[in-house]
RNA sequence: GGGGAGAUUCCGGAGCGGCCAAACGGGCCAGACUGUAAAUCUGGUGGCUCAGCCUUCGGCGGUUCGAAUCCGCCUCUCCCCA
């Protein structure tokens, strides 16, 4: 019993920044072995963007593992709290997202999550369910179980704050509702991003106001993108679920030395001696290592063979199988290179295009090209066209 | 309710009425170097079939040969007082 406890308590701790309280979860452990209850592990997710990255991998990979070990993992789709948006590692205040935009993220979410959780053994729980029902006298009620001052002493509404930046009401709010949700589902613990540790102190308290036990509340690390700044979409340095295997697996390729061993640890399921060993080679095969190992994850282990070749090809200057392809935008005549780059989307504009081969970025069928106004006419067959390292287009010829 | 400050290109932040498509920094893109990593260095960063032209400085009007810069109103934000 003890040594299962100890075992189970090993998994919940690997690469958990935030534990509170380890006594605790130790001893619901037990009871839960004794009882035969799996604990209720809880997990909310906002739909406010409609595409899952391998950020939101290190909870769900988390998820995963304690569902392995038969707890309830309990998923909460936030979209009764994406109208408030959660004002957590934000300095700016943000629209509210409309119902609309919160059913269309929604529908694409749980078939995201299904790519890392059991989704028949997760029970997915939408925060409306409850929240639609109150009345205004409710929402008061709960607004009172906490105050300004503990509101306002909060990291992100100070730097708010001397930044001069507004804040909207409804954002203090927002803790409270995450909270009530613990309550409403009767949680035995809540993870959560390290940003997410306010919310999840605040389950803790409700629970204890509504006579239940406090959860416990652990935190996963946020993974931050290439370039330092926490992965995200809206900073293009993200990577996506959805990605191809071909993609995915050069993006992994690209991540910062400093950062593999978190990955290793969050990411994916090796044994911890295994990835200490990993690291202590050569850097270079560990990071093609982590890459093999995520995107195998993902897409199995043909496709990354697949997506290894297409590396390689790529490393050796050479052009890729899988590049898009398009039409030539108007058949029979003539375009300038930096009109060409735009219109199959290699560019955001024609402009962009003529900086972008004056720079020397543009290669056709190889050959790097600087003359923006080189007037290309529909080829015979084909031609290639790569802008900087990875980005390829084949241009369809006129048969 | 009263008083003050402010809204600039992705972000921060300069900007004598003409020399402003708008300094500088960050980010981003491209190039060099490399392990197609990091760091560093170089260039670029509104649009347009582009030596020229067109549209930008919260919104709408006005003054002027000429406005991001001056005036009026509106919208939004912050600060102080009550």
């Amino acid at each position: 019993m003890e040594r299962e406890v100890a075992r189970q308590v090993e998994i919940f701790r690997r690469g958990v920044v935030d534990l509170i309280e380890q006594s605790e979860l130790e001893e619901r452990l037990t009871e839960s072995l004794v009882q035969k209850r799996p604990l209720r592990i809880k997990f909310g997710m906002d739909p406010t963007s409609p595409d899952l990255h391998v950020g939101h991998a290190v909870p769900l990979m988390k998820l995963r593992a304690l569902q392995e070990l038969g707890h309830q993992i309990v998923l909460i789709v936030g979209d009764a709290t994406a109208m408030v948006g959660d004002p957590s590692g934000r300095n700016k205040l943000r629209p509210p997202l409309s119902r609309a935009e919160i059913e269309h993220n929604l529908q694409t979410y749980v078939d995201q999550v299904g790519r890392v959780l059991d989704v028949k053994k997760t029970e997915v729980r939408r925060n409306s369910e409850w929240f639609d029902k109150m009345e205004f006298q409710d929402v008061l009620k709960l607004a009172s179980r906490m105050t300004v001052a503990r509101m306002v002493e909060r990291d992100t509404f100070q730097k708010r704050m001397s930044e001069n930046e507004p804040i909207g009401i409804h954002e203090f709010l927002y803790p409270l509702m995450q909270g009530w949700d613990s309550v409403m589902i009767r949680c035995d613990l809540e993870l959560g991003g390290t940003d997410q540790l306010f919310n999840l102190l605040r389950g803790r308290d409700l629970q204890r106001e509504e006579s239940q036990p406090g959860q416990i509340c652990f935190t996963t690390r946020l993974l931050n993108g290439s370039d330092g700044r926490k992965m995200s979409k809206s900073y293009g340095n993200a990577i996506a679920f959805n990605e191809s295997a071909t993609e995915m697996y050069r993006k992994l390729t690209e991540v910062p030395d400093d950062v593999l061993h978190d990955w290793f640890v969050t990411l994916t399921t090796l044994d911890l001696t295994e990835v200490e060993e990993i690291l202590r080679g050569d850097r270079r095969a560990a990071s093609l290592r982590l890459a093999a190992e995520i995107t195998t994850f993902f897409h199995g282990v043909d496709a990354v063979q697949a997506a290894r070749e297409d590396y390689e090809k790529r490393r050796a200057g050479g052009i890729p199988d899988d590049v898009p392809e398009a039409d030539w935008p108007e058949p029979g005549a003539e375009l300038p290179l930096m009109v060409l780059l735009a219109r199959v989307g290699l560019a955001s504009s024609s402009s962009e295009g003529r900086r972008l081969v004056e720079g020397g970025g543009v290669k056709i069928d190889g050959v790097v090209v600087k003359d923006p106004k080189a007037a290309l006419s529909q080829p015979a067959r084909s031609l290639v066209l790569q802008v900087g390292k990875n980005r390829f287009a084949r241009v369809r010829g006129s048969r």
